[in-house]
DNA sequence: GCCACCGGTGGC
DNA sequence: GCCACCGGTGGC
């Protein structure tokens, strides 16, 4: 599947990864800074706590790869079940048939928004007219992603750990190194590729790393703050993308190319629904359908 | 003993 | 006020 994503070129817009510059903290989120206004992705995760099995995403397609044996988990995580993201056109979501190909949307959103003709590289006839594939409902654990980060170099695998509720922090991001070691910030990138120009040499460089985390939408997943973060969220003309987060992760341990039955419905928090979630607002269109 | 996770804060 | 960074530690 993934073969050609043309549409994934174009439009110059404003940013693009801006080279790091500091050192310390904000190394390179400049350019990303207003993004939050979450007015292009979002993530959905969902906790499950009973299960503290694994730690993060899998590598590919949204498998949840089964809970890692060895100590790779420790406390209830939470796992991002599946990816989304919403048409500029239509305001649909759409399900994203992989991570790579989440995070190959994702990285230029902004200058290229999703549209639902790009779901078709894996869900051949969708098209605007089709109902949006998922919608938010109170048993999935929502959270906007920043857009514009770049995809992890070769070898390398970025990786989201969402934090319990009412941790002081939503989520903490991570890079597995190909030879499994976790950076978990700028300076250790930094710091490691220096000590591996190997990695240098490949063209691996420090603006391909973004610490940045989702955010969530429930304003008191997290401990303090979080309320005011994303408040003036917007849309127009740009897209977002979201993942989903799955209670059991046997429950669509594979599902392999349709993703959709992971979603289940239920509207009952609409007011953690932040304006970007309840696309489906357009005129004259109907509610989004259960995607199950 | 190791390391994944959490808390706290310094700096912007 | 927000967020990037990192130290500490509890669970394995």
């Amino acid at each position: 599947m993934e073969s050609n994503l043309e549409n994934f070129v174009i439009s110059p817009t404003e940013n693009s990864v801006s080279p790091p510059s500091r050192k310390r903290q904000k190394t390179f989120d400049k350019d990303g800074d207003q993004c939050d206004d979450a007015s292009h992705q979002i993530v959905i995760y969902k906790n499950d706590k009973s299960d503290r099995g694994q730690d993060e995403q899998s590598g590919s397609h949204f498998s949840l790869e089964p809970l890692k044996p060895s100590k790779t988990s420790k406390r209830a995580s939470v796992k991002i079940g599946a990816f989304a993201a919403q048409c500029a056109k239509c305001q649909k979501w759409r399900l994203i048939s992989t991570k790579e190909k989440y995070e190959e949307i994702r990285e230029r959103i902004r200058e290229d928004p999703f549209v639902c003709e790009k779901a078709r590289e894996w869900k051949p006839d969708v098209t605007c007219n089709d109902p949006s594939d998922v919608s938010q409902d109170g048993s999935k654990l929502w959270a906007i992603d920043k857009p514009d980060i770049a995809q992890a170099p070769q070898g390398w695998e970025r990786l989201i750990k969402i934090r319990g509720e009412g941790s002081t922090k939503f989520a903490d991001v991570y890079y597995r190194s190909p030879t499994g070691v976790q950076l978990r910030s700028t300076n250790e990138v930094e710091k490691y590729l220096a000590e591996h120009p190997e990695y240098i040499a490949q063209g691996v460089e420090l603006s391909h790393f973004s610490f940045k985390s989702p955010a969530p939408l429930k304003k008191d997943y997290v401990r303090k703050r979080s309320q005011t973060s994303q408040s003036g969220v917007t849309h127009t003309g740009s897209s977002n993308l979201l993942q989903l987060e799955e209670v059991q992760p046997i429950s669509w341990a594979a599902p392999p190319e349709n993703n959709k039955q992971m979603v289940i419905y239920n509207e009952d928090q609409p007011e953690v629904v932040p304006s970007e979630l309840r696309e489906p607002t357009r005129p004259g269109s109907p509610p989004p359908a259960p995607a199950v």
